[in-house]
DNA sequence: TTTAAAATTGTAACCGATTACATAAATATA
DNA sequence: TATATTTATGTAATCGGTTACAATTTTAAA
């Protein structure tokens, strides 16, 4: 019995040249037909393609790459993976990315700006076309950034931003709604509201913080340091800001916390101690987390719509790469949030 | 005044050839040197170091991926990016891929086989060294992945795996976790228990399921078909399989839910309707979400540790690439997990 | 029919690193 | 000192596409 055993039958890749071979043509037909060069007869592509097929041709990207010097790859660095707004940011990204034949390399910086370096430098190595970043908690300044800006490699920074006028910026109006947030319960009748937020070095939290105190002397209410608690916003610090706002000397009776989590965590510590939310004390979140939506009461919060910021932060980029409507990498575009408004700060409608 | 401009002044990329030239050394010399092979003398291999830096030479990684013919890429594919189980999975992942020099391409099948076969391709296209995969809902087979068991790419699939015996599984005992989850429930004097879960050719729903179902037979207790409600776990069907329950004849004492997020919209929902968790009705959850842990009374639950998971799935994966450990590609892993206690389930101690 | 223009196809250099093999230099051994 | 080893370096082919330029064929125009 016999066994027919060709090249592509066998383990081995196959290459345009392979093709070549086979049907007595030069790898630059091949080449070209595979990428839908116009100077290609319908006919020679027909037999190409179909030979292609047949001998389970797939193209080598890195060879591809070398030549090409692009990679179709972008880079993203995010804080941490695991929170609901950065992962559902990279939803939209990812989406609009492979959509459009894009490869993302995901990359965590764990609030950290060391490793965010490291990531930084790791990607300019992987010769990523245009990187998204988010900044970790304690990162000063960009200039880690600065291989990418001098390659003049696109960089869109999102969400956590830098002050500086490098990158395109894609964030919502924190000031406005810090701001809103904070009028909201000074509508609610609030008098002595205090906030807990993280780092002020990031753009997010200090401008909410902005908005805060706008809110507050716009309606000549009192502002108090020791009502402001700036932590890193995990669970033990959460709960910590919570007995440290118990332990004031006055209770607040109004409370805006910068993520649905953190007022999560905050509002059950609070309950437990016998505080009755909105009555003793009325709260406002951050982000519409399911959380937020589930917990006893609802929480009142700001829609932070994390798909779509991705969405529109891949855009952005893709469009920029392929050449459509060239943004200006300085640009900011800021996207809509709003002020949901539910049962944690209604003490007037009761 | 001069203007002293050379090569890597200006913004060519530097490649080995370029250190070569300057220092009168063969590329393979330099090659050798970056990459810390034993037979450099250290004189030369410092001369090279520094003139590399100076120069700022980035290694080209498509021409050694071309030449080595491997990526250092792995390829993830799972169903959701924004879940809060996948996304510590996705940091586990991350985390030790990028300490061991792995980067991740990641791809969303957003519960659906045709887009997972999509992913399956592109991955495959890309070259990755290895695939990690949780399928998609509606996966009957995984015949999709053929191309890379042929070219013996390892496999490994987490958390929702085949049947199949092709590729690693890593994943958790849910047979026992159903089982014990069902007879805690049992325990606290629960005689009629219902259970909401998702899709059941998916292992996860179905072996739960199946230990739901032996720990009620060992009990002698009644297995109903109309407790049973399966769906695809997302808050409008949740909402809808809290109604279902309400509609039911006799209430359920005991509820069985198989991720917490819908746990928690389910309790939300029955207490809304006057009844008392656990008093009326005890709850357990599945996933230990952060959501478990705040909402009021706290959700018994069962730990299913991500973040460990994708750390174990990755250090399988680098493993085996690296020659260490060389697992049989067939193997399963099971990774411990627990039940919690919390208030959700405690009729007894109350 | 002849010539010019357009449409196809081919040739071969290139992208930048890796590595088998050959060679040269340094060191050890007899 | 002559020879065998060991250590360090160089040569050149290779990975698989891409593309400028040249050559050829086809079609259109004169």
């Amino acid at each position: 019995m016999f066994k027919i055993t060709t090249d592509y039958m066998n383990n081995k890749e196959i290459t345009i040249y392979d093709i070549a071979k086979r049907l007595n043509v030069s790898t630059a037909t091949v080449s070209r037909s595979l990428n839908n060069h116009p100077a290609v007869s319908k006919k020679t592509k027909k037999k190409i393609e179909d030979a292609a097929r047949e001998m389970g041709y797939r193209s080598n990207l890195f060879a591809s790459n070398l030549r090409k010097r692009n990679t179709h790859t972008l880079g993203v660095i995010i804080p941490k993976l695991n929170s609901s707004f950065v992962s559902s940011v990279l939803a939209g990204i990812e989406s609009v990315a492979s959509q459009s034949g894009y490869n993302l390399i995901i990359a965590q910086s764990h609030e950290n700006v060391r490793k965010e370096i490291e990531n930084v430098k790791t990607l300019f190595n992987s010769r990523v076309d245009g990187l998204i970043a988010s900044l970790a908690f304690d990162t000063k300044d960009i200039s880690h950034f600065a291989p990418f800006f001098e390659k003049e490699i696109p960089v869109i920074f999102f969400d956590r931003v830098s002050q500086d006028q490098k990158g395109a910026r894609i964030v919502i109006d924190n000031f406005k709604a810090g701001y809103e947030a904070t009028i909201h319960l000074i509508e609610q009748g609030c008098k002595r509201i205090a906030h807990i937020t993280g780092n002020l070095s990031r753009n997010v939290y200090d401008d909410r913080l902005k908005g805060f105190k706008a809110a507050l002397s716009e309606h000549n209410l009192p502002f108090q340091k020791e009502g402001i608690i700036i932590n890193n916003l995990d669970e033990e610090s959460t709960i910590a800001a919570a007995e440290q706002i118990l332990a004031l000397p006055t209770l607040p009776d109004g409370l805006f916390i910068t993520n649905d989590s953190c007022a999560a965590i905050c509002m059950q510590k609070l309950k437990e101690s016998g505080i009755r939310i909105p009555e003793d004390m009325a709260i406002v979140g951050f982000n519409n987390d399911l959380i937020s939506r589930i917990i006893e009461p609802n929480i009142t919060t700001v829609n932070y719509p994390g798909k779509e910021m991705g969405e529109i932060v891949a855009h952005q980029m893709v469009n920029h790469l392929e050449g459509i409507s060239p943004m200006s990498l300085t640009n900011t575009i800021i996207i809509n949030s709003e002020l949901i408004i539910r049962g944690s700060s209604l003490k007037n409608n009761k």
